[in-house]
DNA sequence: TAACCGATATCGGTTAATGATATCGCAAAC
DNA sequence: GTTTGCGATATCATTAACCGATATCGGTTA
């Protein structure tokens, strides 16, 4: 019997998921699957179902530019995030860094 | 016309809300219309009905334990975390510090 | 004992995540 | 040039969660 995450961490997990995407399209072209991959690294299981419709609002919103490109023989759509996305991006991590900041600053 | 918040940080919100409400329980009893009036002040307009279900939740989930105090004349129900929403806590605390200091870390 | 009121509880409507499944499109094989 | 393989992407019906409007609770006071 596998024990799933904490449902509170996973909560946490969903609400972060497009900023984290947001990021790592800041760093350099992303694309579906590899995110899934890295957010499993970091424990957590997303779905497709989860992952392409994510991708498909925020290009949608304007935060992240599309290119398709073939790697190994397989099509991929590479997200970059734009300069809309970028300015969202650091907006978040104010507001995030005010939320955390006080929950996090102290043990027991 | 009132502008809401970015649905991101809305989504980001609505994840943290079960620890945002396990910390502040930790710090000294805590009740369902304060905790919303809390929350107002970060900027977020949070239901009752996602409220008191969520506190309901962690009661049952044992990480907060319940005490009826009538305060001026009204009944409130004040929350206190327990030891093993402490735990929770504490566990939540370090994979949130994982999760968001690499995205906090930098500027553009 | 009736009316008041802050706080809590609840309900139907709506939106979102899920994961299993289907589809896409290129390339290599024959 | 047609077929087959495959990683990646798209979609669909189901399930769960938030929403906010409304109802209810239960001491207190007059």
């Amino acid at each position: 019997m596998i024990m799933k995450p904490d449902s509170m961490l996973k909560d946490f997990f969903l609400g972060f998921i497009k900023i984290h995407i947001l990021y790592h399209a800041s760093k350099e072209p992303i694309y579906g699957a590899e995110i899934q991959k890295e957010l499993r690294r970091h424990g957590y299981q997303i779905s497709p179902g989860t992952i392409y419709p994510t991708l498909h609002r925020l290009k949608k919103d304007g935060y992240l530019e599309q290119q398709s490109r073939v790697v190994s023989g397989k099509v991929r759509n590479y997200y970059t995030i734009t300069e809309r996305g970028r300015d969202a991006l650091d907006k978040s991590r104010n507001k995030i860094q005010e939320l955390v900041t006080e929950v996090l600053e102290d043990g027991r």
